[in-house]
DNA sequence: CTGAAAGCGCTAACAC
DNA sequence: GTGTTAGCGCTTTCAG
């Protein structure tokens, strides 16, 4: 290849190649209305001879990209890839294209970071996966640009969200753990120190509707606190195991905080499900893994991904549509983690 | 929120706002030489009280956009995300800000469509990892923007490589089952169609190695070529423990490999590694779990990721830097599904 | 239905 | 050291 990149080729090109004006390269590119079918399949030849292909940047200067971006909060947690692919695939057949942000789990300050990155590089409309920005924050966000936020419990005027029940979702493990015949049931669930957020976090939500259906069986509710993630519920049963009195079942607020539980359960010489039951949330991949095979609630993450981007879509045409929420609803997946406690 | 978005503040706001020409702005903003100090000052202020954000779409009409494409073939490897860490790690302190491509893992043809997308959207540079892209593509868009390939074995003039040494990885895994007594140890490869991308994909380089080295101890090689994923592992599996004279032990290509093994030793009712021994690479983060403990090559991800963002700002800076090819050693981790053979 | 031309926000010559 | 200005490639009035 030639050391210096050639020049790429612009509308310009294509026009002359074409033998029509800018205006009508540009109409054809967009399916825009105004030109004649002829025009248009001269604008066609010319870009597949030319080998044309627009530029990002020159577009966004004008307004549109033609670009999603998503925001992940933690690439790690195999549960988003899934919301990813429903994006993807809702996007397929139109000239938009997904970025992703690198999340990083970082906190509030990076996320804000890859947040208006994406903004910078002019984004049609972003898509934010469990933000922890606060409420203030989404709103300016979605005054700029197109916005649907997945995750977040809680209406907004100026932006969609999909949302799954969690409260439902907490309450399916509850009940399967219950009619095992469990009664001490106990949660480890993400600390949630901002109080604003309380409201809206999945987290919080699926803790709040561990409650609930604690209550309505009767039974006392158990909950400790520290992160979705690994090593929280490694510590978080760790701490429940040293009780004199420990749980018969865990309920672990995702299924990347049951692989920490297996791991304590394991190293304390106890075995799943004969000594205790472990039930996880995201019907991850690796839930399924048969030396897994852990009981897990169900999202349906491509189904929220796929209509998120619906949503987003239907923003970037009409800013001024009232805003919408969705919720759907999850199922529980019984695997081998979680059986009958021990006599 | 006003419903229809505010003018974004241009650099002609920060100017008359700072009393000075867009020139010394926009020397500013990219830390040029040609400003005085107090220049400098009062246009740092400016930018602060008008909360001043430079367009990425603007910037990248003239060259630059200050983005970093990193094309990863699978989210849901958990490998990824540690490549992932050491670009953002290396980046952090640049100016530079990450994007990353979908993947999804569909193939050639949707790695060229986010490949390509990136160019269009004028990434100043791009990360590809594990691509399965011809060496004639790669050198296509290496001539377009400035290129680090991760994975692939095999030199190139116009882009730099970082890949680990698989053919030591492989080793390892050969000699530490060697060692603990095994003699029947079998491979499960990724089957390449492809005669070109033989000699670079990793997976080729790591059958070699697994050949080599089992050569050196005196033993037979026996591989089953299936593919990168559970059901490859699987499957694999399934026809190594059909053998009358089966291996006592496995060594799967990848972590995701070894986890369909895993699942077929388990229905086969034998154990692990009692019956038979299970070795994985990639030291994925579901290898460390604790009801899994799986024996894994580690390729020290963070390192490969801030050496490729460290290659690769290398060539931003300098278009015509002679390509390097860094290789990278691996470790072996070996955990409780390597054990001596049964007797 | 088509074309000419203005201008989006920024950078980089070039003049002062 | 600083300011003026010509584009980068595209979309979009506005005339023809």
């Amino acid at each position: 290849m030639s050391p210096s990149a050639p020049r790429r080729v612009t509308i310009v090109d294509v026009a002359r190649h074409a033998q029509v004006s800018t205006t009508t390269v540009s109409k054809v590119l967009r399916n825009a209305y105004g030109a004649s079918p002829t025009a248009r399949a001269k604008v066609q030849q010319a870009i597949a001879e030319l080998g044309y292909r627009p530029s990002a940047a020159a577009r966004g200067m004008r307004g549109q990209t033609y670009t999603i971006g998503v925001v992940l909060p933690d690439i790690r947690n195999p549960f988003f890839p899934e919301i990813l692919d429903g994006v993807t695939e809702r996007l397929r057949d139109t000239d938009y294209h997904v970025l992703l942000g690198p999340g990083g789990c970082e906190g509030e300050q990076a996320e804000a970071e890859v947040t208006d990155a994406m903004i910078d590089r002019g984004m049609d409309g972003l898509i934010l996966v469990a933000p922890m920005a606060p409420r203030s924050r989404l709103d300016k966000v979605a005054g700029i640009v197109p916005t649907v936020v997945i995750g977040r419990h809680g209406h907004s005027a100026v932006y969609d969200t999909v949302v799954d029940d969690d409260i439902t979702g907490a309450r399916l493990v509850v009940d399967h753990l219950a009619g095992l015949g469990h009664s001490r049931i106990a949660h480890i669930e993400h600390h949630e120190t901002d109080s604003a957020r309380l409201a809206e976090m999945p987290n919080a939500i699926r803790a709040q509707g561990y409650r609930q259906a604690m209550r309505a069986h009767g039974l006392e509710a158990d909950i400790v606190s520290t992160s979705y993630t690994q090593q929280g519920g490694y510590d978080g049963a760790k701490q429940l195991l040293a009780r004199t009195n420990r749980p018969t079942a865990i309920f672990a607020g995702a299924d990347i905080v049951a692989m920490g539980v297996l791991q304590a359960v394991a190293e304390a010489g106890l075995t799943v499900p004969g000594d205790i039951s472990v039930a996880g949330y995201d019907n991850t991949t690796f839930a399924a893994l048969g030396p897994i095979s852990l009981t897990s609630v169900d999202q349906a993450g491509r189904q929220i991904g796929s209509n998120a981007a619906r949503l987003l879509l239907d923003r970037i045409a009409d800013r001024h549509t009232p805003s919408a929420q969705i919720k759907l609803s999850p199922t529980l997946i019984a695997r081998s983690t979680t059986a009958p406690p021990p006599q």
